[in-house]
Order: C-alpha cells, then sequence, then structure tokens
DNA sequence: AAGTTGAGCTTACACGTGTACACTATTCTA
DNA sequence: TAGAATAGTGTACACGTGTAAGCTCAACTT
C-alpha cells in the first residue's frame, strides 16, 4: 500500500503548492496569479494543474491552511521561550517580527485574503486569526487570573494591533522595523494595563 | 472662460469615476476591474477612457484620494457631535461605523488596496491613514494634556483598532455590528486608560 | 500476464483584455 | 468666419486566459 504512484502525485501536488507561493511578492497576490502560470512554474503543462486541484481557488485554501498551521507554530515556539523567562509581550512581538521576516509572503497571502473577494478566503483566514487569538487569550486569562471577557478583549486587540505593525512590517527598512516593534510593545502595555485597571474596577464595583 | 468643453469633460469624468466606484462590491475589487467594464457602466466607447486617465492606476488613485476626503469629513463631523457632549471614544466609534455602513465599498478599497500589489496605491492609502491619525493625536494631546509620543501611540492604536473593526462590520449582520461596536468602546478604554496611567508613571518616574 | 486506471502531455477553442489607429462632430481660437 | 484642437466613436489586433478533448505510457489490479 506505499502506493509509487500516489507518493508521485503527492511530490508533484507539493511543487504546484511551492510554485504558488514562489510566485507570491509584494508585486504578486494569489489573486493574480493564472494557473497558468503556476503550471509552468511547476514545471507541468497547464493542464495537468487539474489533477490536483478543480481551481485555483482550491490551492489558495491550501495556501492559507498552510499558512495557518506556519503561524501556530509559531505561537508554540514563542510561549517555549516565554517559559525560560522574559517579558511576555517582548518576546512575543519579537517572535512575530521574526515570523514576518522569514515568511513575508506567507504573511501577505494572509492579509490580502482576508479584505479580499473570496467569501470562502475571507472566511478561512478569519478562522486561522480566531485560533491564534483563542489561544492567546488562554493564555491571558490563566496567567493574569482575568474574566473571560476581559482577557478576550484584551486578546483580540492585542492580535489586531500585531497583525497591523506586521503588516507595515513588510515596507519598512532595518530602522523603521526597530521603532515599530517599539511602538508595539508600548501599545501591547497601554491595552494590558487598561484591562487588568479596568476589569479591577469592574469586580470591586459588583462588589467581588 | 467658462469652457463649456471643460464642463462637458469634467462631467464625463466624473461618470467614469463614479462607474468604477459603483461596481466596487464585496465580491468585486479595484484591482479586478477592467478598463472596458468602467467604460461600459459610464455609457462611454472603451477607447474614450484614455481621454481622462493614462490608466485604471490612475483612475484608482482619484478614487484614493476622494476616500480620505470622506474619511476626513467625517472626522470632523464627529468632532462637531462631541463638542455637543458626550463620550469621545463612544461618538468617534458611533461615527466611524456609520461611515462604514453609508461607505462601504470605499471602505473596503482603502483596507484592500493598503495590502494590494501597487506600492503606489499603499503609499497613497498610508497617506490618509497618517492624517486621520494626526488630527485625533492633535486632538488628544490637548484634551488629555499627554505628551506627544503617549499621544502618538493612543492615537495610532486607536485607529489601527477602529479600522479592523471596520473591516469585520463589513461581513457582519446588525446584531453582530452592535456587538462589535461594543467590543470597541471598550478595547479603546483599554488603550486610553494605559495611556493615561503609564504615562503618569514616568513622569513620576523622571521627577516631573 | 492481461486489462484498467490515471498522471501528464499536446492541441484547439472561445473569450476578455489593453490599446493603436483613423474617423466624426463639436467647441475653441485668432 | 476659417482653421485648429479635441471628446468621443468603431474597428482591428495581438495576447493571455480557462478549459475541453484525446493521446501516451507507467503503475496498479485481479
Amino acid at each position: 500500500m506505499s502506493g509509487i504512484r500516489a507518493q508521485q502525485k503527492e511530490k508533484t501536488r507539493r511543487l504546484l503548492v511551492d510554485a504558488a507561493l514562489n510566485q507570491l511578492s509584494a508585486e504578486r497576490s494569489f489573486s493574480n496569479l493564472s494557473l497558468r502560470e503556476v503550471a509552468k512554474e511547476a514545471g507541468l503543462a497547464a493542464t495537468s494543474f487539474y489533477r490536483h486541484f478543480n481551481d485555483m481557488d482550491e490551492l489558495g485554501l491550501t495556501l492559507v491552511d498552510e499558512a495557518g498551521l506556519t503561524l501556530r507554530q509559531l505561537m508554540r515556539q514563542a510561549r517555549q521561550r516565554i517559559e525560560k523567562g522574559g517579558s511576555v509581550i517582548q518576546i512575543s512581538v519579537f517572535t512575530f517580527m521574526e515570523f514576518i521576516e522569514a515568511n513575508g509572503n506567507v504573511f501577505r497571502l494572509l492579509l490580502r485574503e482576508r479584505s479580499g473577494t473570496s467569501p470562502e478566503f475571507r472566511a478561512a483566514v478569519n478562522r486561522e486569526i480566531r485560533y491564534f487569538t483563542m489561544e492567546l487569550c488562554d493564555y491571558l486569562q490563566k496567567a493574569n487570573k482575568l474574566d473571560h471577557e476581559t482577557s478576550y478583549l484584551q486578546a483580540n486587540a492585542a492580535v489586531i494591533i500585531v497583525f497591523s505593525a506586521g503588516a507595515e512590517a513588510l515596507d519598512a527598512n532595518k530602522m523603521e522595523k526597530e521603532e515599530l516593534t517599539n511602538r508595539t510593545i508600548k501599545q501591547l502595555r497601554f491595552i494590558a494595563r487598561g484591562a487588568m485597571d479596568l476589569s479591577a474596577r469592574t469586580k470591586i464595583m459588583q462588589g467581588n
């Protein structure tokens, strides 16, 4: 059941996926990538594309899934770093910025398709971001002993700020990136401080 | 010097701009709008397009400019409302959400082109957002007597949060929008509180 | 060993695209 | 009022697109 044939197929499927990823750049979004171009880059005849995907959208959704996976691996990596000590916020931002540096095109894909024309794509990206937010929410809830609503609001705001900084980092040079990182860290501290503060006040007013 | 001719020309130029705006929707982004389609929608022959714009990009940049203008008018409107009393944050968010409701396609244009493939478009959108942020920064600095850095960080974070909420509102139903509005207001309060707090602390540590 | 399956190929087609070119008709200029 | 300028038109072209049809040949099944 090894399947020398299925194996070969999987291999050229990867070729297509990688070809698509390689063509993505600041100047080239997935939506203006043609089936023919991708097939050519993969070294295949255009029509062979259909042996693996029904259309470009199907390939695109695969890409989004993979991007989400990468993103979650990143989270795990960050958590490991945090366990070794250091500021949670600082380490998270650094880790995220390193991700952008190494996976610019993947991140661009997420950013673009989130506001793109395909409802399916938008949903897929938002799902990935939701996972990301939820993991952070859980973490905050446990680490800071906040109620669920407050920690969710904080997690959600933090993810938005970090993603937006990531988007800006894509076009930034080294110095700008450093400044951007500092700015982001301070902003996350605003949010964390405000969350603690307002949550405490609510507790007092509710008498618990 | 009235120029019956120049007048006519301006009129059909508007026809083109409006045609483009009308074709924008959740399913249709500017980048997959063709010159021929726009010309047809405007009731013109395809080649007449060139009498007004060199290419679609030029039309697109005009659109972005107009969108920015609308956005700034919005700010003024919000400030007027605020002067009549009420929570600054609440009124700002309400005003912004009304803008999204009424100008969904314009807002979509800004969102999409901010992460689009054209550097010129990206720059244009970011310029508009920067204006928007600066106005808010000035306001915060005066109203809350914060230092420039803190009020800038706060303004920047607030704009990011509000824009992101706007993006989500585009796909939301009435109930979701209400919830989204409340969430956003709370998040802006986090940021405002954190900014005040951390700014005060810095002042004390610096001994002034 | 014989027959079936399927990955990849070539060829072919209809369609939408941007834009060059030449033309008409109206407005502007002198 | 004669001539230049120009907004708008219709035709034409080359090009890239998605995809249908049918072929080959290696891998699978029985």
